[in-house]
DNA sequence: TCATGCGGGCGAG
DNA sequence: CTCGCCCGCATGA
């Protein structure tokens, strides 16, 4: 996992060889995924929640937060014993009116569309944050979505095809609706029945339970806080109804109240089942995406949460109460019955899709899980532990990490240079150059430009720390971040820590800077299975996956070559470096522990910063590397069309 | 009409 | 300062 980095990170280590992630469309918790900058549903930052941009003042990473899903006031259940999760307009405007619609359930009369409120980052939305480089496009959610997965875009545009053919649209919907749901769950049986199924999705089904684990193990931290003393409401899958209650019991409240009535409320309370329950009239909805993403999601919480608690056999009780495949599957039939034979017609691929078209976000719950614990623990142990050499676990793994991340990040040094003329070319591509000159660039340059000296220092430790906080919730986290990073900058973290506020921060800038993160979504899945069991040992253990630390990053210094980076390269390789010695890495890669694959040689800025910031905030435009040097990463979000370079380099 | 991005601004903490 | 959010503008389906 790369946990490593964070979004925020002003430099964000690069690897050469990045792990990239499978898409995917459900992430959901605390995950960070690195995808390949051809990653079309990447490119577009195109997620099965329904996420609205917002703006974080920083240009070159696009944060979104979830809208969370529609439902109807009564929470009618559909035939299948479903609910209605439908999906919110992310134009305000259009959210209105769908507010005020009627419950598209057939069997619902007065039930009324709603929105059900994110409140899965610390009572606030779950966020998602995108930055595109050369190499990569790095993706990092914050929290964990307490509420039902909405309909899927495809199965939306779909109803809306059919709706428009037809006039019952409401109908339609709901009969889409309750196919998806029946698929969903008819999935979700499989996947409940046997992990074998998992080939597709496999990694899917496992990962989540033990990532969370590992991490919420490791981490007294709530999965979705990862602070300590978990500031979220969220606890097991109660998270969601926990967090309503330990967090801001406002926000949460709302929440609840919306969904009309009891079932939120109670399931809060009741916790695990009850909200097992009480996800279980979501689920439905939920899973039928699922298809696509699966449900990570609902289950993925809730077993995640079961299984840190303890429960296998939660979980099962979870999957029963939630599924209920049964009902599934009548239901199915009967709309089908109801007409749209095309849709269903259509459902069946739809459920078909999400393997193949989705089927990234297989692979995304289960590494997501294994990224919580890279990432979260590093950062959080890092910092708990502080230093660690320690901590042991987290730190230990960071220094692994780290140390493998150093490592690869010595090695990719050498590689990074021609990466670096690589970059050069994707700053072709990506930046325009312009620059962005904004404000804000400059802003970043200066915070990096600080940051980057403490973080030169220590870089290593950055990945650890910034990282951390990532995770943490918000309010603690940031702040803790933010301190964190001024003390990991003084020991070593720096990087992250600029990066690591999100919304207006302006730090961040594009640096390729790959953690492993995302890899640990390969990993995971391949760990998770193998791992599974050591993540929770992770805790203990350590390093598990990741990072060894090895030093071999050394190397790295090499990838001063990344000259190009001048600075932030040098920066980084020299953090690579660090890395070497005292960063853990992130690295993900378990792979090889102790290899060095990863490199991340977070680099320390210096000038190089500046490049980022061009890069970064040119968003595109940077051409400005022009020099070549520059990677360009150029952050831009959207245009990733770079191809990915073999090398990373910075961004 | 919307989905998406961008970015100014405000207010709370 | 950091964040969350509201709002408007612009673009492209
Ligand atoms: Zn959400």
């Amino acid at each position: 996992m790369a946990a490593e980095w964070d979004i925020n990170d002003a430099h964000i280590p690069f690897m050469q060889e990045l792990p990239y992630d499978k898409f995917n469309e459900w992430a959901d918790g605390h995950v960070r995924y690195i995808y390949h900058p051809t990653e079309d549903h990447a490119r577009k930052h195109i997620s099965g929640w329904a996420m609205r941009n917002t703006n974080n003042h920083n240009v070159s990473i696009l944060k979104k937060s979830c809208l969370g899903v529609l439902v109807c006031s009564v929470r009618c259940k559909l035939p299948n014993g479903s609910q209605i999760h439908l999906r919110p307009a992310i134009c305000d405007k259009a959210r209105r009116k769908q507010q005020g619609r009627a419950c598209p359930n057939r069997n619902c009369k007065s039930g009324r569309l709603e929105v059900l409120a994110c409140r899965g980052h610390c009572g606030y939305p779950v966020t998602h944050y995108w930055r595109h480089t050369e190499r990569a496009i790095f993706f990092q959610a914050k929290g964990s979505h307490d509420h039902p997965k909405p309909e899927s875009k495809t199965s939306s545009e779909t109803r809306k095809i059919i709706g428009n053919s037809g006039k019952a649209k409401s109908k339609k919907l709901s009969v889409l609706l309750l196919r998806d749901a029946a698929l969903g769950n008819k999935l979700m049986s499989l996947k409940a029945t046997s992990k074998a199924q998992l080939s597709t999705g496999p990694e899917i089904l496992q990962p989540p339970p033990l990532i969370p684990d590992p991490n919420y193990a490791e981490s007294p931290r709530c999965s979705n806080c990862t602070r300590t003393p978990c500031i979220c409401r969220t606890k097991h899958c109660g998270m969601v109804a926990s967090s309503s209650h330990s967090k801001p019991s406002d926000t949460a409240a709302p929440f609840l109240d919306p969904i009309g009535n009891q079932p939120s409320h109670t399931l809060h309370h009741q916790h695990l089942h009850h909200s097992s329950t009480a996800w279980s009239t979501y689920e439905p909805s939920v899973f039928s995406h699922a298809s696509n993403g699966y449900e990570t999601e609902g289950l993925g919480h809730c077993t995640s949460l079961a299984t840190s608690s303890g429960a296998s056999t939660i979980r099962s009780s979870l999957m029963n109460e939630c599924f209920h495949p049964e009902e599934i599957f009548q239901l199915d039939q009967p709309l089908r019955q109801q007409g749209h034979t095309t849709a269903v017609t259509t459902m069946p691929p739809v459920s078909q899709l999400p393997p193949t078209a989705t089927p990234t976000t297989l692979l995304d719950l289960g590494s997501g899980a294994i990224y919580k614990k890279c990432n979260q623990i590093s950062p959080d142990y890092i910092f708990s532990s502080a230093n660690g050499s320690l901590a042991g676990d987290g730190y230990t793994h960071q220094s692994c990490s780290y140390g493998a991340s150093v490592n690869t990040g010595c090695t990719a040094p050498s590689s990074d240079l021609t990466g670096t003329s690589k970059y050069f070319d994707n700053d072709s591509y990506g930046l325009t150059g312009e620059e962005v000159s904004s404000k804000e660039l400059l802003r970043y340059i200066k915070k990096e430009a600080t940051t980057m000296k403490h973080t030169i220092d220590n870089e290593p430790s950055l990945g650890g720390q910034m990282r951390p906080k990532p995770y943490d919730c918000d309010q603690s986290q940031y702040k803790k971040a933010a301190s964190y990073a001024g003390r990991s900058a003084s020991s070593n973290a720096p990087f992250l820590a600029q990066g690591i506020s999100n919304n207006n921060s302006n730090g961040v800038i594009n640096n390729n800077s790959i953690d492993a993160t995302s890899k640990p979504t390969s990993y995971e899945h391949q760990q998770q299975q193998q791992q599974h069991s050591q993540d929770q040992s992770h805790s203990n253990g350590s390093t598990n996956y990741c990072y060894q630390a090895t030093t071999t990053a050394v190397a790295s210094p090499s990838t001063a070559a990344n000259q190009m980076i001048g600075t932030y390269e040098q920066s980084y390789a020299a953090g690579a470096v660090y890395s070497a010695s005292t960063v853990p890495s992130l690295g993900y890669s378990p792979r090889e522990s102790s290899q060095p694959e990863v490199h991340y040689a977070s680099q320390t800025y210096d000038a190089g910063d500046n490049y980022r910031y061009n890069g970064s905030y040119i968003k595109g435009s940077s051409s400005v590397h022009g020099t070549g040097s520059f990677h360009s990463s150029s952050v831009q979000q959207m245009h990733p069309e770079l191809p990915p370079m073999a090398a990373y380099e910075f961004y």
